[in-house]
RNA sequence: GGGGAGAUGGCCGAGUGGUCGAAGGCGCUCGCCUGCUAAGCGAGUGUGGGGUGUUAAACCCCACCGAGGGUUCGAAUCCCUCUCUCUCCGCCA
C-alpha cells in the first residue's frame, strides 16, 4: 500500500508503475473516490461538532430552548447517519482500490514483458559437462528410492509426493544447513504459524490478488500461507517498534502451501511445482531508508548465494523486469539454479524489497530520532526451498553409475556419507 | 465440545449516561535540586483522520476505552452480536 498523499501528488508515477507491472487499477477512480471520501469526512466532522455543541446545550438549557436543542440535535443526528452511510460505501470502494495500487519499481528495474527480459547480473560456476546420458531428478529419485509419486498422487491428488529414505534425510540436510547458515549471521530463527487469518495475507500483500492461489479452510476462516514470510512479517503487525531494535532479521522455517491455480498443466512432472513444500526464508524489517533497505536486499541476496555456492550448484542472479516485479515489490532478484534436465537456470530463490508496502498494510512502525512515526521497510528472500532445490542437487551431482554425490556441506547431516547409491547395488550405505 | 471470568492509554488500574482522551500510580522525556548515584520538586508524555496554514512549526475540528451494530439530544458507561484472552471440566497430542 502506498500513501494516498503520494498517490495524489505523484499520480503519473503511480500510473506508469501500474502500466509497467501490468497491474489493472484505475487510479483516476481512486483519486475521485479519495476526493469524495474527504468531502464526506469533512461534512461528517462538522455535523458531529454541531451535535456535540447541541448536546452540551441540552444539559444547560431548560424548557422550550431545551426542547428546541433536542429537536435540532435529532435532525443533525439523522443527517450524520446519512452521511456516514454514504461515507462507508465510498470508503469501502476506496480501501479496496488502495490494496491494488502497486509500489513504484526502483530506477534500475528494466522494462519488459516476461522473464526473458530479466537482466542477468552474474553467474557463478559452470554446469558440469556430463559424458553420459543425463537422467532427470524423477528417474534418479526413483532409482535411489528417494521419492514416491504415484501412490501419493492417488490419495492426495496431483502435484503430491512423498519423500522417503535418503530423500527425507537430504531434505532435512538442506533445510538445516540453510537455517544454520543464516542463523549464524544473527538472524533469529522463527517457526511461525502457517495457518493464518485473512488479515495476515492482506497485510503482507498476498491478498487480494493472490486469493485464488491460496488454500482456504472455510470452516475455520483460515488460510494456509504460501510462505513463512506471512507469519514473520505479521509478527509485528500493529506494533510501534523501538528504532534501536532495527533491523530485525528473521530466518523462518515452515511448510508452504500453494494452489498453483494458474499453472494447470505446467511442470506437472516431478518435484518442480508442488502444492506443499518446505522453505527456509529470510525476512528483514529495517529503517525507512531506501539506502538501508537496498543494502539489506543485497545482504539477503548474498546469503542465498553463499548457500547455493556452498552446495556447489551453478547458478545465476537476475534482476526481474517490471512485469515480473510483483505488486508490492520495488525490486526483485531471482536466483536461478542450473537444472540439467530442464537445460536451464530455474528459479529457486526470490529476493524482494518492498519498502513501506507491507508495513503500511500491516501497520508496522517505529519512532525515529525526531520522534515521528515511520513505517518500516520490509524485505525477504528465500534461503532454501525444498524439494525444488533437490532437483538441482540430484541432477548436477549425478554420476554415470546412477549414484549421486552428496555435496560436502551436507554430509555431516547424512552420517558422513559421500554418495547416495542406487538401491540394491554396491551395498555400502 | 460444555461452564465461568474478563478485554480501558507503554504498563498497572479507577471510572455505570453528559463537564472523560479518560482519576491515581508506575514508566518515559525535559528542567530544577544534588559532589556522583538515588531520593525529592516542577512540567510534559496516545493514535488515526479532516481542515486552516503551508510544508517547518502552529492552530481548529472529528473519531478511537477489544470489533461491529442498537437505544439516546448525548455512551467507556445501557442493550445485542462477534472476536480474543484467562480459567474449570471433558477430549486429544
Amino acid at each position: 500500500m502506498l500513501d494516498i498523499a503520494f498517490i495524489r501528488t505523484e499520480c503519473d508515477q503511480v500510473k506508469n508503475a501500474a502500466r509497467a507491472k501490468g497491474v489493472d487499477v484505475d487510479i483516476d477512480r481512486l483519486l475521485d473516490l479519495d476526493e469524495r471520501r474527504r468531502k464526506l469526512i469533512t461534512e461528517n466532522s462538522e455535523l458531529r461538532a454541531r451535535r456535540n455543541d447541541l448536546s452540551r446545550a441540552v444539559r444547560e438549557l431548560r424548557g422550550g430552548d431545551r426542547d428546541q436543542a433536542i429537536a435540532e440535535s435529532k435532525s443533525v443526528g439523522a443527517r450524520v447517519t446519512e452521511v456516514e452511510r454514504e461515507l462507508a460505501e465510498v470508503a469501502a470502494a476506496f480501501d479496496e482500490l488502495m490494496l491494488r495500487v502497486p509500489s513504484i519499481p526502483a530506477p534500475e528495474v528494466p522494462p519488459g514483458e516476461s522473464d526473458a527480459d530479466n537482466l542477468e547480473i552474474r553467474r557463478w560456476s559452470q554446469p558440469r559437462q556430463l559424458d553420459f546420458p543425463v537422467r532427470d531428478h524423477v528417474d534418479l529419485a526413483q532409482a535411489l528410492d528417494l521419492v514416491d509419486f504415484s501412490r501419493p498422487q492417488a490419495y492426495a491428488g496431483s502435484r503430491s509426493y512423498a519423500l522417503k529414505g535418503d530423500g527425507v534425510l537430504l531434505e532435512q540436510a538442506v533445510l538445516n544447513f540453510a537455517l544454520n547458515h543464516v542463523a549464524a549471521k544473527g538472524f533469529v530463527p522463527v517457526s511461525p504459524p502457517v495457518l493464518v487469518k485473512e488479515q495476515a495475507l492482506v497485510g503482507t500483500g498476498f491478498f487480494p490478488l493472490g486469493y485464488e492461489d491460496t488454500y482456504r479452510l472455510e470452516r475455520d476462516g483460515l488460510f494456509l500461507a504460501g510462505t513463512s514470510e506471512v507469519g514473520l512479517v505479521s509478527l509485528h503487525r500493529d506494533e510501534i517498534l523501538d528504532e534501536k531494535r532495527l533491523p530485525i532479521r528473521y530466518v523462518g522455517i515452515s511448510p508452504c502451501f500453494r494452489r498453483e491455480a494458474g499453472a494447470a498443466g505446467k511442470d506437472t512432472k516431478g518435484l518442480y511445482r508442488v502444492h506443499a513444500f518446505n522453505k527456509v526464508e529470510q525476512v528483514v524489517l529495517c529503517r525507512n531508508d531506501e539506502a538501508v533497505s537496498e543494502q539489506e536486499h543485497h545482504g539477503l541476496l548474498r546469503n542465498a548465494e553463499e548457500i547455493v555456492q556452498a552446495l556447489g550448484l551453478p547458478h545465476r542472479v537476475a534482476l526481474a523486469c517490471a512485469k515480473e516485479t510483483g505488486l508490492g515489490q520495488v525490486r526483485k532478484h531471482e536466483l536461478e539454479t542450473w537444472m540439467p534436465s530442464r537445460n536451464g537456470y530455474c528459479e529457486t530463490h526470490s529476493c524482494s524489497t518492498l519498502h513501506e508496502f507491507q508495513a503500511r498494510r500491516s501497520k508496522i512502525r517505529y519512532r525515529d530520532q525526531s520522534g515521528s512515526l515511520r513505517f518500516v521497510h520490509t524485505l525477504n528472500n528465500t534461503a532454501i526451498a525444498s524439494p525444488r532445490i533437490l532437483i538441482a542437487i540430484l541432477e548436477n551431482y549425478q554420476n554415470a553409475d546412477g549414484s549421486v554425490t552428496i555435496p560436502g556441506v551436507l554430509r555431516p547431516y547424512l552420517g558422513g556419507r559421500s554418495r547416495l547409491e542406487p538401491r540394491g547395488e554396491s551395498g555400502s550405505r
